[in-house]
DNA sequence: GTTCCGCATGAATCGATAG
DNA sequence: ACTATCGATTCATGCGGAA
């Protein structure tokens, strides 16, 4: 048997229904593996071992939101629709790992609405903890003004855990000390590194990694970051470091990623980048295709 | 009947229990009135006229917190202790008014408490309209860690009304526009630094005199404050800078800011400073002295 | 090669209009 | 009365073309 027989062989041990039925895998030398699963997410994650993954990171379509890709899920029916997949996602989450929720409520007839806040106390009521919530802080939001309400600047990031006991490796995100380094270098998107890079006798930013190792500190529970703008090939929920941040916390190399609504696949490229293995889940063939597309170009 | 008598007559018609049994009262030419009331917070607030408030704006001892001061209110008796608050101050406050409420939920066993979003179901169940919720992003908040979570660097700022239809004056919290956009790639240093202050929406701490001519824009429901600086003599839930915003966005001129847990206060201080009246209201007597003393130093 | 400028476009929301 | 659709509003950002 050749290498890439045994690494074969080594993962479908581990994930069989998955390995053999994946619209995109790859598996690199040392058995990384990235999977892509196109189809409905609940039918999908029935495939997926009990007690196999390690970090859940996902941002599901919002309410009402998306209706041009997924149809759009009505605010008061959000929690009935999304329970049985938070069900099915405890099934197959390690007991000692974690689920990050990324979603924020809309306003309906000038109120804010309680599906978030009801999902909440639904998931508990499944067993979850909730046991965390971070903040994103949007660097640039939707304009728009109203006679009520400003743009929305933030979103939530739910943690929730099946026990309290949960693996955080805190010193994977610590940030360089000073206000300027948890707004700037602690989440660089790729955009700023340019930019700072390019920046020569500005005083520091030309070589970031001469502050690892410097005086470090932790982070705290609010992350400051812009989303992803325009990309004409694809739009993603969120920008590539919020799940770098959250895989680099939550989990350890070879540790499996899962994302059930991967979209345009950014979990997964953050996954592999980091060298831990990932599953995305998405109903759209066409977000399946631009998935693949960004992993084989960031392979 | 001198000027001064004509005063305190007009203020009485408006606050007659209230201005017969203050335990602090400053009026000034013109009719503004200061008041801080010791006491019960809903045994006072009974003295309030009904539909009398433009805003209320507060922060609660929070659940265990400030145990030494307030005694403490247990996370599983924390919606119980409120809502009689709650139904209380929704009687005070005019129809087009606005109630921000401070608050954070804290760590309970490993996982964060429910008191917080128990409390708006319960107040919607009340009549109360949950409209808003703003983020206080804590700028330089002090790194610290626990095994299982950072350090909180955000509280929410949960905003309820009676109605819709309530007065909001958004052109009194514009900030400048962010035009270093257009000379991004120029002078980099010096346009981070105004990037930071005016990208993050809140326009706080700095001159913003600079920007007078210049383009304003509407902020977004992040506000990014530093919490005040350790002050040996009282300690405040917020800076000062956070009833100024608010007093701006939600009152005119004259109206009446009500505080029912002033603690040292900040919110009396900043609607004084605003020309808005005020009332104050808290148990402690101790805190009644050190938010007169500040009122008389700031009068 | 740089710098500058114009322009399209986003997890949005409200109010009005139409069915 | 209740739902569906559409236009107006708003601004940080990346990209591409021009100087």
């Amino acid at each position: 048997m050749n290498t890439a027989e045994t690494i074969y062989v080594e993962c479908m041990k581990q994930f069989p229904a998955i390995l053999s039925d994946s619209d995109y895998l790859d598996v690199e030398l040392g058995g990384l593996f990235t999977a892509l699963l196109q189809g409905d997410c609940l039918k999908r994650l029935s495939d997926i071992e009990t007690d196999s993954i390690s970090l859940i990171l996902t941002s599901p379509p919002y309410a009402d939101q998306r209706k041009m890709t997924y149809g759009g899920i009505r605010p008061d029916k959000y929690v009935e629709w999304f329970l049985p997949i938070a069900v099915e996602l405890k099934r197959v989450l390690r007991q000692d790992g974690t689920f990050i929720l990324n979603i924020k409520e809309k306003a309906v007839n000038g109120e804010r609405h309680t599906y978030v806040i009801d999902l909440i106390k639904a998931m508990r009521e499944k067993g979850w903890l909730w046991t965390e919530e971070y903040i994103w802080h949007k660097k640039n939001s939707h304009p728009g003004k109203w006679p009520n309400r400003f743009r929305d600047g933030w979103e939530r990031l739910l943690q929730f855990n099946i026990s309290k006991k949960f693996f955080m490796n805190q010193e994977a995100v610590m940030i360089p000390v000073g206000d300027w380094s948890r707004t700037r270098l602690a989440h660089l998107s790729e955009i700023d590194k340019r930019r700072d890079d390019s920046r020569v006798g500005s005083g520091f930013g030309k070589n970031i990694s001469n502050w690892i190792g410097r005086d470090m500190v932790y982070p705290n529970n609010v992350l400051y970051l812009a989303p992803e703008a325009g990309n004409k090939k694809h739009s993603a929920a969120f920008p590539e470091s919020l799940p770098d941040w959250f895989i680099r916390l939550f989990t350890n190399s070879n540790d499996v990623v899962l994302d059930p609504f991967v979209g345009s696949g950014t979990t997964s490229v953050a996954a592999k980048r980091l060298g831990r293995n990932s599953i995305g889940i998405d109903i759209l063939a066409e977000y399946i295709d631009i998935a693949r597309e960004r992993l084989e170009i960031n392979g």
